[in-house]
DNA sequence: CTGTTAGCGCATTCAC
DNA sequence: GTGAATGCGCTAACAG
């Protein structure tokens, strides 16, 4: 159906193994004028390499699969394109998968990549790593057929990957609150189950337990926007008997849980920062448009994704970087005038 | 090194043809007792069928192509979820690029596909299709070989897709906002060459003018947040002198250049809307958490997502579906009370 | 420097 | 119902 390098071979006059030569630079390199000859073929007929013959035949896709929990997540998309920028114009194509926070769907998108024989796969967003999902497993298996894993967050022994320190950046974004003055905190944890958001509230909490604070409460829920919104309704519902109210801080442990923290909190009536303190985590591009704006623990998210693509690109197998957040205090974390 | 279909066969002691069929449902039923040998071969050895070899045995990848211009910007972040909601399980797999607005990357990206031999295409976002660019030859001869196009926006007169009426909408809206009681408009048109934008800003005035109305301004820059911002701030500077200054209303072709242009507004030191109305179009889920709320013209993008992915499985070529936005007027468009 | 040939891993006619 | 053989389109030895 399609032009086939045989049918520019022919076209040209030259074997199929010279035609194979100019139209991807081998180490032989064939005259100029038959080279020539050959693109010109190329050209004319509209000849594209069919890429899975290539990689057949050469036992190298250039494939790399990116699993994400949710495309349309700012901290996700964000990743993803700094993943297109490392990769830049290596000819490396992405491919996409969204889990859906279903671990279930995170395994069936690393089997479809393995099928795929992707040179790599980088893995954001994972669910539990620690426990011994079939995804281990796999992640072995494919290691051992030359399979190369980055994974950002909390990369495995055996992977390498961009290496989020959530605690310590916790703990800083912490020790910022409190010397701002804020002295009662809220904590809208997520999913405990998940590394991610237990490590974030784990860092926040060991900070304040150091400094001789605890948390009034510690709210356990979903790692979402919606999660963080009905915990917080929960949470408001819960003390409306208590008036009147000191200023709370509300550490969620996401910006998008911010989000949903924030929208539950002006639905009762209540104003942010004056009633309630919210900071949030990762420093998504979405927050520049937000008002008040949002104090968060700012995650360099492009380049994360940017070195996870050149980390790819440079088979830079196991290689291992940290990244701590930076504290950010912006309004939304302002201190009540009173309390100042 | 990978365990393949052969080492199956021997491990199960069948022959190669029989473990094909068994593990992937031919016409020919093997019996139950050796379907369940070579099944277990398969598990113990860890076996994964090669995607690419498959492929080029069949004739067909499972695989299509979707191009956006920024997977980071929620427009075509939420179309990408919608597109892989739309895939479903139905086992094909997501080839994702990137354009960065530039046309010349586009043409990249769809030969890479074409590469790829992707079943399909999704194009979204996409530049001046009208124009003679190579891209229209390139999709032509795409399928010609039997490959399936699905543009989102403006399908060509060749392919299938998701049109969506720009113009409609467009003027529908503005009757929203005439009918609100708003009379001095400003456009923020976004580039000209981009038939989307085009679309949007014509659709527009041609409500104005049929209504007796004119834009007291329309200004072209680019399709993006930062066009938005520079064009607007620039607009502000223009007309410092002119205070005290009557309401104004700014229609911004997308949500994204709404949110550029609030930016510059409130640099300024103007508040919107009280002292200028501001308008945008797409109804990105950003926006839920945007302060004040932005009117816009809500399209469904996620769902239209959707609609590519499930044309493209059911191979509905050039099938053709037009959608409409709905005008969605809210705090950033209300008018100032001494105009009421 | 160029052409011939043998696989890459799998699906699929064909015979049995 | 099962196995042997052929070819998908291309690369990479291997000869010449």
């Amino acid at each position: 159906m399609a032009i086939r390098l045989t049918d520019v071979a022919n076209e040209a006059g030259v074997s199929l193994a010279t035609a194979s030569r100019v139209l991807n630079g081998s180490a032989r390199k064939p005259a100029a004028e038959i080279s020539d000859r050959v693109r010109a073929a190329a050209e004319k007929l509209g000849y594209f390499p069919n890429a899975q013959a290539q990689a057949l035949a050469r036992a190298s896709t250039k494939l790399i699969g990116l699993v994400v929990r949710d495309i349309a997540d700012p901290y996700f998309s964000t990743i993803a394109r700094g993943v297109q920028r490392g990769l830049g114009d290596s000819g490396t194509q992405l491919l996409l998968a969204s889990t859906d926070s279903d671990p279930e769907r995170e395994i069936e998108a690393v089997k479809a990549f393995m099928s795929q024989r992707t040179d790599a796969i980088i893995l954001s967003g994972s669910r539990a790593l620690s426990e011994d999902d079939g995804l281990l497993r796999l992640i072995e298996s494919y290691q051992d057929n030359g399979g190369q894993i980055v994974v950002i967050g909390q990369p495995l022994a055996s992977t390498g990957g961009i290496h989020v320190d959530n605690e310590t950046t916790s703990e800083n974004l912490a020790g910022e609150l409190i010397r701002a003055g804020h002295r009662k905190f809220v904590v809208l944890a997520g999913d405990e189950n998940l590394l991610t958001s237990r490590g974030r509230a784990q860092g926040f909490m060991a900070k304040l337990k150091r400094t001789g604070l605890v948390a009034v409460d510690v709210i356990h829920g979903a790692f979402s926007r919606e999660g963080a919104y009905m915990a917080m309704s929960d949470y408001l519902k819960g003390c409306e008997a208590t008036e009147p109210r000191e200023q709370v801080c509300v550490f969620c442990v996401s910006d998008v849980m911010a989000l949903g923290a924030i929208r539950a909190i002006r639905e009762s009536g209540l104003r942010v920062p004056q009633d309630i303190a919210v900071v949030g985590f990762d420093d998504i591009p979405t927050l520049v448009d937000v008002t008040p704006s949002i104090s968060t623990a700012r995650l360099p998210l492009e380049e994360i994704g940017r070195w996870a693509g050149e980390m790819v690109l440079s088979h830079g197998d196991a290689r291992k970087m940290v990244v701590t957040g930076t504290p950010v205090l912006r309004e939304s974390s302002e201190l009540r005038a009173e309390n100042r």
